[in-house]
DNA sequence: ATATATTTGGATGATATATATCCGTAATCA
DNA sequence: TGATTACGGATATATATCATCCAAATATAT
């Protein structure tokens, strides 16, 4: 029950875009660079965010990843079933039906209590992760981060809009 | 984000022996029959739940699992934890520590917050699970289950308490 | 005491998933 | 045309999950 590392890498890299100057992009080596991850992996997971439409792209020089749509629309949840996918974790293998006390598979048309029960954890979880979106994300750095910080990434990120 | 299958086996097991009458116990021979699993390694499994109290052990003749509390007080939550471990499924790794804006380590005393949110976010997860007994688990399935099931599983379980 | 039944934990192997890299192709711009 | 970039398929490596096996400890019955 680890989550992906993509996961992680996939918010943080919608959280520096929120910040961008608008009608900017970022390519995928400098968004690697930036958080000092693997470039060519890292490039899997943002495909991930564009086909899920969370980034827009555009190919060529001068292009890279951008938002796909405004922050505030953007949930952790849509980060997270992007790069994980929408299957449940708990998966149900049906044992019921099987062992010494199977009968017909009438019986079994409703999912038992037990997934019952986990199915809605988990929809108690992606709930919570429905309620934050990128833009609260970055609202909330911008207070608590070190202004130190801040002034690092922004000249940073000059030296890529910039040039 | 798969869970364990083992999570699911385990849970079976508890509202198995949930319904087992007063002073009786399972081998895990008998459990994995039961549910049509490995045996060595449901008895895995087991272990772990043993050393979380959660079922008590008697070894020899005669012996097997049996609760180790009141099915009232085993949630879902305790068999969960019991067989994955407590660490969270967020891993932060600190990657804002990393790249071309990091600052001196006093900057990051505090967790940040998207490590809050995902963190926030099992929470409400495991508040869910906690809140789902084993004890009510059974009481369900004895509304919903196809009698003629439940009447297989009794059979079958005197065939082990009988004799 | 002895034989039998059972859990326990360590060691090991097999399989699946996550992580990471590479490369050819397509798109875009100067 | 040439440079830059995203895209998707193929492949390799590392790690985690799933599964089996075995020796030791413990309990019961005879
Ligand atoms: S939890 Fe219930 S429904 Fe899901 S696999 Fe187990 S038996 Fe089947
Ligand atoms: S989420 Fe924030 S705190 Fe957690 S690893 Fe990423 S940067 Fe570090």
């Amino acid at each position: 029950m680890k989550m992906s590392e993509g996961i992680e890498w996939a918010i943080h890299c919608c959280t520096l875009l929120a910040a961008l100057p608008e009608g900017t992009a970022l390519p995928v080596g400098r968004l690697s660079e930036f958080h000092d991850v693997p470039k060519d992996y890292l490039a899997k997971h943002l495909q991930s965010l564009s086909r899920a439409g969370i980034v827009q792209t555009t190919r060529g020089p001068g292009g890279g990843y951008r938002l796909g749509r405004p922050a505030e629309r953007i949930t952790l949840l849509d980060v997270v079933e992007a790069i994980d996918g929408k299957d449940p974790c708990f998966q149900c293998t049906e044992i019921r039906r099987r062992g010494p006390s199977a009968v017909g598979a009438a019986a079994y048309k409703k999912p038992c209590g037990i997934a019952r029960a986990m199915w809605s954890a988990e929809a108690a979880w992606r709930r919570e992760l429905q309620k934050v979106t990128i833009a609260a994300l970055v609202a909330q750095a911008a207070e608590e981060v070190d202004p130190k910080q801040i002034e690092k990434s922004i000249s940073w990120l000059e030296r890529t809009t910039g040039g």
